[in-house]
DNA sequence: GTCTATACAATGATAGAC
DNA sequence: GTCTATCATTGTATAGAC
């Protein structure tokens, strides 16, 4: 996670860095209202006062967490537009970005992803859709690229933006639901198997 | 929802069925563990103990309205195989049903969608996985069937479920964020555009 | 079956010493 | 910055009258 950020070179992270942690696993775990404050204080090995220290209440901690969520977002989706390709391609490269992003910050995703599909909960108001906004939009300027370079079928973009999110956000669910059945190539096979039916050409490259 | 096959002729509902539909509701809006049974009795207009006694706690509210969801779930999916159809019609009617219930008890699915999807968050423990199972099931099942007719290419089934359900559910969930910009055609539309790459005569069948 | 009244535990948050 | 001790509030659940 961005811990590492933070204390690059300490040894031991420090107590905001540890609540920060904590507050993730915990708000991953068991959503925001069912987590109280003693149970995160008691995993980051710090005291009550010292969170309300550092972030003022519960939902100071939890705006903390999110807030560097959606700068993290950024920053990759940022990159997939900076290197070429196929529509098709790109979308594999944006998911593998996820993908990364995800295996480096697990919980963080479980925690967004629970806050975005399992709705608020209780939890304190948080934009949360612009993640959502954020992946519609990359993927639709994605198809809409591929489109003007004639790789693709000419359908309705929100239905493409849909179908793509559709099917890498089940991945995800399905990874966060049976961990132990994680596959890691799932959403790249889904893509393409969505794409067959896009791509103008019949014939459609198959990857290995 | 299924207070009226209870209350069938009554004007007012009873208090067990008010309790029954001010949990769905609330359970639906805020989660389980973010509603207070003096919430829930409130918006019965009956007291406390009143839910004790027919539901013993807050939890067998819980399990009462899950269970009726389960029978729901069984009825209308066993109806979908007494029909012939094509595996894209017989899918498209599947997921009709599907919304059929959806608007008969909304309440109900956002409070499944929310438990599925976002996770317990402090709810009691319940089989929710069945509801995915059954789902999978049957389109597996109508996926098999379309395959012996030769109507559809040999992919792999898990991708194919994956696909039908990442479609659809990211229908319902789009429905539950933005109300105001329903769809009721998009998880047929969604599903033509997937399955044109899975039928096997490159031409497809448009209704309309 | 349904009410009033209340027991009792757990919660988020803070004051004030160090 | 971090602690001990404590507050007000809110939670689930129940006793006992009607």
């Amino acid at each position: 996670m961005f811990q590492q950020l933070i204390d690059k070179k300490q040894e031991e992270p420090s107590p905001k860095t540890r609540l920060l942690e904590a507050g993730i696993h915990l708000f991953a775990e068991k959503g925001y209202a069912s987590t109280p404050v003693r149970e995160i204080v008691e995993r980051a090995g710090v005291t009550k006062p010292v969170l309300y220290y550092y972030f003022k209440s519960k939902e100071g901690l939890f705006r903390s967490i999110l807030d560097e969520a959606v700068a993290w977002q950024e920053a990759f989706i940022a990159d997939v537009f900076e290197k070429p390709g196929t529509a098709l391609e790109r979308l594999i490269k944006l998911y593998l970005h996820v993908y990364e992003a995800l295996m480096e910050g697990h919980d963080l995703f479980k925690m967004i992803h629970m806050l975005i599909f399992g709705l608020p909960q209780g939890a304190p108001d948080y934009d949360l859709e612009q993640f959502h906004r954020r992946m519609a939009d990359a993927v639709k300027s994605i198809y809409i690229e591929g489109l003007a370079r004639g790789e693709i079928r000419s359908v309705d973009q929100d239905d493409v933006v849909s179908m793509v999110l559709g099917v890498t956000d089940f991945c995800f669910h399905l990874d966060y639901m049976h961990p132990e059945t994680v596959d890691p190539e799932r959403p790249e096979r889904l893509l393409r198997l969505a794409f067959e039916g896009l791509i103008r050409n019949e014939k459609v490259e198959h990857e290995g």
